[in-house]
DNA sequence: CTAAATGCAAACGATTTGCCTTCTG
DNA sequence: CAGAAGGCAAATCGTTTGCATTTAG
């Protein structure tokens, strides 16, 4: 089942109303399936049309992150940014390039690493009590093109 | 060599003042030994009765988080935090409850753990030319607090 | 001595909130 | 129909910036 189907049954379950401005942030993070601010949602929303409050927005990614029907990621650049949740086997995580910004998403992940993560996090949930729902790895360094930059100077 | 004499040499390297302010939020820091708000770290300065502006905070855990001295972490409750660089055997990461924001440091990382994030990150630094300095790992979840309130409603 | 660093207050920008209206279940 | 959700604009609050002044090297 495709996550866009999962979502509603989510609703559902969890006493949520069905509203056209959440069916319209979940699609637009569907097909963009990258991270997005949520002015650039709010932005997206516009071009299709559809008449959403910038307030609404926010009011909905809160919701949906903490349904787990998105992540809610932060590169450290004075915004949240939002991505659909994928199926573990598609779960990736961020490069961020900490001089210009620049966030590279990393998602070939090797089985190794995939159950690496699994067990470690239940380890977590064993020792500190913690129903871990999702993680996310980030690298912070410097990208090509700034190291170059760098030694020009 | 602990830090506290580290950060010094690392000044000379980079070009960069030592000033009394700088020496001070690094102070505070290595003290508390946890992650710290901006305002937080003000708080403490003034305590201590050194008087640094909040924006020469900002400006210099800014500049230390570039020279790799502090670590910026975010728990995505709208302000960053910030905690000394420790050396890699010290290194921890976040459990972050979603719920009520509460956030739990786990530091016991077992040697295969810190093994797996060195190969991880000498992976990620070959195939994206990428120069990796430092890697966060959150989990997020509901601790067990907020999953027994949950029960009850 | 001079560029770098600071302090202060004003500016900014992302996110939240109050309140009244609209709509889902 | 009742309570949940939305829209709009105002309010909030963490963070940044401009500029005159101080200071480290």
């Amino acid at each position: 089942m495709k996550i866009g189907e999962r979502w509603k049954r989510a609703f559902e379950l969890s006493r949520k109303r069905i509203t056209p401005s959440r069916k319209a942030i979940v699609e637009v993070l569907e097909e963009q399936r990258k991270h997005l601010s949520a002015e650039e949602i709010y932005s997206c929303l516009r071009e299709k049309h559809k008449k959403v409050g910038i307030a609404t927005v926010y009011r909905n990614l809160e919701l949906l992150s903490q349904m787990g029907i998105v992540h809610r990621v932060n590169f450290g650049d004075g915004k949240e940014h939002y991505e659909i949740a994928r199926i573990p086997a598609l779960h990736h995580h961020h490069l961020v390039c900490t001089v210009c910004g620049r966030v590279i998403d990393y998602q070939d992940f090797r089985k190794e690493e995939h159950e690496f993560m699994e067990g470690l996090g239940r380890v977590l949930e064993t020792k500190y009590d913690f129903l871990i729902q999702s993680h996310q790895l980030y690298f912070y360094g410097i990208c090509k093109d700034c190291r170059l930059k760098e030694v020009g100077e």
